[in-house]
DNA sequence: CGGACCGTTCGAATAGCGGGAACAGGCTTT
DNA sequence: AAAGCCTGTTCCCGCTATTCGAACGGTCCG
């Protein structure tokens, strides 16, 4: 398991991928526009681009190319094989009738936090969250209560990897006061949220931890700012999230 | 836009999917495993795993790789960016919420069926379909009213590529047959699935059409072949159906 | 009618992919 | 303990397959 071992990639592959990179990102894209984005030769654009079509990755559109829905069956098999999803899914359903607010399951994924499921209750605002999205852990609920509970080297690692983005001016973004909240965070067993990712949007965020405590997901409860305040926000919601997460950890030993 | 012409497809970006095939179908597997499977040098393997894992694209839990979440976020943005997904979705809860059985939305892609979106009513039994599923289109409701509704050299196209293969023994698998099969269902507007798919389930489907009447999905409603009989599955649930469909193309064709 | 743009095809040169052999480490077996 | 066998990993060399640029044949626009 060598770390960071000098290992050389298949550079064929990395265009592939570089490739379909661009189609997501401009949602649809033509040879020469892909060519230019990547400085490569037309032609080698497109018989990259035939091969991703001829294997059903790539859907042409007249001269543009979209990516298909393959990915989606890949996707999806991804979050069905994941030992959380199961377990979780149930509880976030009932956490989400039971607050009216936005619930979501986060996993923990090379370093960043993935949204695999969320439901919502009847008068919850629309997060800007959607399912597959990345977040950077230290910059909401989920995330910080999953990195609270990893192993300390894991965590000084991943701050080294990525950084301390902002995503508001509330974000934390000093690695000091980081390492101090977690602490809080770890002592206390959950995370709070206050307008961290977006204005106006407060959440509460418990760990989903395995047999040896170390975190592998977490669930979060996500509202407006003045909904989500008081001892509902620190007293009630932490205490329905640690009734389901734990629930959902001796599932999860039973699985 | 030339049919079959003979091109040449990047081998090792080919090689790179077979091992993301191999890691998904296995459901996590390991170098040799995979270089066993497709007849590879182990090198060759481990440089390509090495180099999907770096980009993300798998993850690696010890000595065993697995498709990464990568794969949700890119199938959840090709999901989002359909046009049908956004129309279709309140549609599809509506008729769950009304019919108390399962519904999905499907669209057409290369050929099959892809199923996008699906909802449940409370008294609805599990599918065996899963958002991302590819069916053949002549197997189910939702397929042969989309098939029905493609032009002629397109229908014939799609039966020469993938045959007619059967899923239950109620399966169409007479070219002739479906050809007058799809002209019913062409002229009263959508289709029935009386097991053909699945042993025990029934199904109804409209195609949703664009502004030149070709379809670019359907909208499907299954439940347990007792339930779903005699005038709800033959006249109430086709006109529920169509009201729905028909509502979709019009805001399809106003978005 | 002509120019500018597109996707597509072709051939040729060389970069880089693939393979085999050797290494290091963990686990079981003797 | 130690020998054997299985991993994953690294290295380097030869040959193939990828890349590129140029030329072709469309189509759209002026």
């Amino acid at each position: 398991m060598a770390s960071d071992s000098r290992h050389r990639p298949v550079e064929t592959v990395e265009t592939a991928f570089d490739i379909v990179d661009v189609v997501k990102a401009a949602d649809g894209a033509r040879i020469t526009e892909i060519a230019a984005e990547l400085e490569l030769a037309k032609s080698t654009v497109h018989r990259h681009a035939k091969t991703l079509e001829a294997r059903g990755l790539l859907v042409q559109e007249g001269d543009t190319y979209r990516i298909s829905t393959w990915f989606l069956d890949y996707g999806i098999h991804v979050r069905n094989r994941h030992r959380l999803y199961d377990v979780a899914r149930p509880k976030v359903d009932e956490l989400a009738a039971e607050t009216d607010e936005k619930v979501w399951c986060v996993i923990e994924e090379h370093g960043v936090g993935v949204h695999i499921y969320g439901a919502q209750g009847r008068h919850s605002v629309k997060t800007h969250a959607r399912i597959g999205q990345r977040t950077h852990l230290h910059q909401f609920a989920a995330g910080k209560a999953i990195l609270a509970h990893l192993p300390d080297e894991r965590i000084e690692r991943i701050l080294d990897d990525y950084g301390l983005s902002a995503q508001t001016d509330r974000t934390i973004t000093d690695r000091d006061e980081l390492r101090e909240h977690l602490e809080t965070i770890r002592e206390r067993g959950y995370a709070f949220n206050r307008e961290e990712s977006v204005i106006g949007v407060h959440a509460v965020g418990a760990p989903v931890r395995n047999e040896s405590g170390t975190a592998i997901g977490a669930i979060s409860v996500a509202g407006p700012a003045n909904r989500l305040r008081g001892d509902l926000m620190t007293e009630d919601l932490p205490d329905l999230l640690l009734g389901a997460t734990n629930e959902v950890e001796v599932n999860l030993a039973h699985s």
